[in-house]
DNA sequence: CAGAACTGTTGCATTGACTGCACTATTGCA
DNA sequence: TGCAATAGTGCAGTCAATGCAACAGTTCTG
């Protein structure tokens, strides 16, 4: 790799045991970027932080940061990249034999639980996401991002003719179950799956209405 | 104004009838960019357009640029930046004469039809979200930002022991009805307030289901 | 084991977004 | 007409992000 591609996506096509030296010190370097970049914005908040200073923190150099991360917002959310095109594929699957609602909710969920669970990070990053509420924003763009390639899966899952309209409610709404799953589980400091968990059960009592 | 500030949300108390001189030119001067900014997206694609050259299309200095506009992307979707407070305090008024389901919907059309609909500018701004998806994520976010102190209003109003749980999941999907109208609004090249229509009959439809 | 093929890391240079500051130009009002 | 407020501007500077070329440690192959 010669340094164009800023995020390279691990495929991990197997069962992720047994990696190379390589890939386990990219995971590492990778880890060790991440970590820095919450401390330091809980140590100096989001503005007072630049990519310098993390990949110094994390020792590296600043090229080798970029290398890892679109951004210094992806740096601090820990955000790879790949989750869009796993996404994609998991909901194409599941609508071969289940319904579209339990279809978008097994992808949501299998998605969420594909996001690494580090106890200490998690309080870290609980932290910065109190401090710092502009990273909602970028947190939840990560996955509006894949938005239209998943309405287009959906639109064909779907009769009559408002399918698109349909499709595109369905892939919002289960988004903001999602997110508010995310947020619960920072709130209560309790693991995202469970979280959404709580979420599905609250949304679909009858009173909540909307 | 000493330049300082960069987006200063022009608070037009009143009725909005009849400005000064000085204001008109200043919404003139605003339009002007905007405009400059989607013509030169549809020409150049995002990546292709600076600042700079908006700027210069519009007849003013970079540096006015961004006395006006917060970011390049602000430019582009005409995002002021006073969404917020309004929809807080409109919610807060309405949360005491209706149900939190109703309140929620009339303030999001509010919101919505607070949105400046002009005709020429819609078709620009139609093919400007075509051509770049990823502006999707930032228009969103406008809203977004003010999830916070929108969930804090709400969990007022609800009871129980999951009241902010509940009130986390009404914004959430509130949301999720109202990006989904700005898509379908889009797409169709209808105006968003009866594409925010048309979104809740179909999501009050029973069978639509999650 | 030696050399080739990979792939990660780095320094360097560059572009472009965005900001603070000092200053000028208009406009609204007394 | 003169003064206060505010929009516009030029300039210098910071920082995010990217392409490129050189280099280094790892894995593969014979």
């Amino acid at each position: 790799m010669h340094a164009q591609t800023p995020v390279d996506h691990d495929h991990d096509p197997a069962g992720a045991e047994e990696l190379g030296l390589r890939e386990q010190k990219k995971r590492q370097t990778r880890m060790a970027m991440h970590r820095a970049a919450l401390e330091l914005v809980v140590e100096h908040g989001l503005a007072g932080v630049t990519a310098q200073r993390i990949a110094e923190r994390a020792g590296v150099s600043t090229r080798t940061f970029f290398n890892h991360w679109a951004t210094k917002e992806s740096a601090i959310l820990g955000v790879i990249g790949d989750e869009g095109k796993r996404a994609v594929t998991s909901l194409r699957d599941k609508l071969e034999v289940m319904s579209v609602r339990d279809a978008m909710r097994a992808m949501m969920r299998e998605a969420i639980a594909n996001v690494p669970v580090d106890r200490g990070l998690r309080e870290l990053k609980k932290q910065v996401m109190e401090q710092e509420p502009s990273l909602h924003l970028v947190s939840s763009g990560n996955l509006q991002a894949m938005q239209t390639e998943l309405v287009e899966v959906l639109e064909e899952a779907l009769d009559g003719e408002d399918a698109r309209d349909r499709a595109v409610i369905h892939v919002q709404v289960s988004f903001a179950l999602t997110r508010s799953a995310f947020a619960i589980s920072m709130r209560r400091g309790i693991d995202p799956a469970s979280a959404f968990d709580q979420v599905l059960s609250l949304y679909d009592e009858p009173d909540i209405d909307l």
